[in-house]
DNA sequence: AGCGTCCTTGCAAACGACTGCATGCTCGGG
DNA sequence: CCCGAGCATGCAGTCGTTTGCAAGGACGCT
């Protein structure tokens, strides 16, 4: 085996082209600067530079800036074991409710000089604790943490553990963490008070599934504003996952008792499927059936007929989530908190007052 | 100032807690298993295992199974000058566009054990740089760019120099780097054919901007597709950008002339762009307009008209862009290569046959 | 029986930055 | 004029792995 250099670098032989100047190390700019690595160090260093004559140090920043010299995280990081570098797991990027969230907590961390390491879950617990060491590993400084699994042991013990984290649209009850959510429950809140305000009584939920924080939050915030006008509460059906054809199933599956005039989706992607299930059993939204959904997804309102939704401040969510992680990182904060954010109830077309058909006894006028 | 443990970490002295064992290293694994750290390094490493004596190989493996010993990257990238880390650069994680690249590249990346740096760069040549730098300055062994901007100097320099770069969604001309993108040519040709065979003749295309490749590729295939059904190819017009706004504000300002029957939009933004058009001056789609998009977003079947689209397969596009930087990275591939992948026409209620009362004279039947 | 050759393993020097400690210098006060 | 204090800087070890080199042992061959 002769020596042979790494492939795929396109290496040369020094004289034929200005082969690739390795990045400038501490070491260099030291050289040149004519100081120690240490002193250089020191000098780059925010928190260190006061130990350092200010003479030196712009004499160090000088020749730093001129051979460009970037530190190298790595090195720094394995001594300081920290990485600037923090974890975000989503069950599924491919959810539109996700994007507009990540996009908010790198933008709040790239402020800051961090930058972000995403990983998508499903929902699967070994795809999350396989995800959640790697990034462990890596040294991540903190996690937002999105998805629904907490009961994961892996993060539950590093939460315990007091690894910061801060989780995202998802609450707990069993851990001391921070986490910043939507105001769900003053959201479904409004939606049935919009809903009754239209003339409807007979009001039912297809619940996001219940082992979900927002499932849960929201089935009893719905429960709760039900009774408070004087309603039934249990018309309820739980879809077996946040999509379309759960909520599609679900719906059929309450459409076969005598149907409600008016329903409350635990989100979007359920409320599409109740139109989807609607259209199959000849029905039509708002005219026989008002339909609600949650987080005002992009484009819904374009839909036919443009869906009435609960307007979740995704992108705020994000960027606040990022705070209180910064905040935590930096250690300013160290109690848990928990943010709601407000939400608002976004009015279109698939709302509507119940048919008065409804009550064949009465005049049909 | 006494001293003081870092804040943040429920640090306690050790006597009373399990305090929290610092994950094992290297030398812990050689230490119990009564070897040399070289050796353990070498019995762990897939591709020095062989140097080593099964039996030891086994014990080692034992031991580091026991201990839960996991590789720290950081180390391993400070000495090896490799992060098993590949960048990804987006416009706007919030398009719907490429929620879907990511999630095939992180997949397809994972499974190799390479975790994903992403960051969002609104094609801004600023954010285009700095992200780029920061994720070369974390030793990212590849970048997957979905970006517009190519003349990024950094990012130039760097494709010249080797570094290993795979583009997906964008071609260039200026640069001899692997691509990965969807056969627009062919996706354009089918849609004028589409729309040749529903009777249009008079067909004009709302282009992206020309500075984006994709802009000016759809462009080209519009003309080349409308040439050889022998009809004019000069109804465009260039909206400023890949966003609905521009796509109303570029078929507005078509429809002034004498008005096509049939719209291909170069993407569906810019369709739904014309929708809002079409609607504001009174037009109803397909009635009077047909309209075409591409990229076949999700939902966008549940517009009122459900939108004719090019379907393009996203998910497929990262998945194939990560293989081709997982190839470049180990040195199997060199030459860059150009992907295309299929894409194909679904058409839905937005396109339908011109009406037939455009020609006054004729008879109206 | 001796010697050469693998094969296996150990040694130690990196990678690049940080940091506790030591050192040398300056300056001021008595 | 001397000494101590304090500031600025240098020294060297360290973080956890990888890897070229060397050494030791076992084995086969003559």
């Amino acid at each position: 085996m002769t020596a042979r250099p790494p492939a795929g670098y396109g290496y040369v032989s020094a004289a034929s082209l200005p082969s690739v100047a390795p990045r400038p190390t501490l070491r260099d700019v030291a050289t040149q600067a004519g100081v120690h690595p240490a002193t250089a160090s020191r000098a780059l260093n925010e928190a260190t530079r006061s130990l350092v004559r200010p003479a030196t140090v712009a004499r160090v920043r000088e020749v730093a800036a001129a051979l460009g010299y970037q530190v190298n995280p790595i090195a720094r990081s394995l001594k300081t074991s920290r990485s600037e570098t923090v974890g975000v797991l989503v069950p599924d990027l491919t959810n539109p409710l996700f994007p507009p969230i990540v996009r908010g907590i790198e933008d709040a961390l790239a402020d800051s000089g961090y930058t972000v390491l995403t990983a998508n879950t499903d929902n699967d617990p070994a795809r999350t604790s396989s995800n959640f060491a790697a990034m462990q590993a890596r040294q991540v400084d903190g996690f937002i943490v999105a998805t629904a699994l907490l009961d994961d042991p892996l993060m539950h013990d590093a939460a315990e553990r007091g690894v910061p984290m801060v989780l995202v649209n998802r609450l707990t009850e069993h851990l001391d963490v921070s986490a910043v959510s939507a105001d769900d429950a003053t959201g479904i809140e409004r939606t049935v008070a919009h809903l009754v305000e239209l003339g409807h009584r007979d009001i039912a939920h297809v619940a996001g599934p219940l082992r979900v924080s927002t499932g849960a939050v929201r089935l009893r915030a719905f429960r709760a504003a039900m009774q408070s006008h004087g309603l039934r509460d249990d018309r309820v059906v739980e879809a077996e996952a946040y999509s379309e054809a759960a909520g599609r199933t679900a719906l059929l599956r309450l459409l076969d008792g005598n149907r409600p005039t008016a329903i409350v989706a635990g989100n979007d992607l359920l409320a599409l499927g109740c139109y989807d299930a609607l259209a199959e059993t000849g029905l039509s939204c708002p005219d026989d059936v008002s339909i609600v959904g949650f987080n005002d997804m992009p484009f819904i309102n374009r839909l036919q007929p443009p869906l009435t939704s609960v307007r979740v401040p995704q992108y705020d969510l994000g960027v606040e989530a990022a705070r209180l992680l910064l905040d935590r990182l930096s250690g300013r904060t160290v109690t848990p908190r928990v943010v709601l954010l407000p939400v608002r109830l976004v009015v279109r077309g698939s709302t509507a007052p119940p048919p008065t058909v409804k009550r064949p006894a009465r005049a049909a006028g």
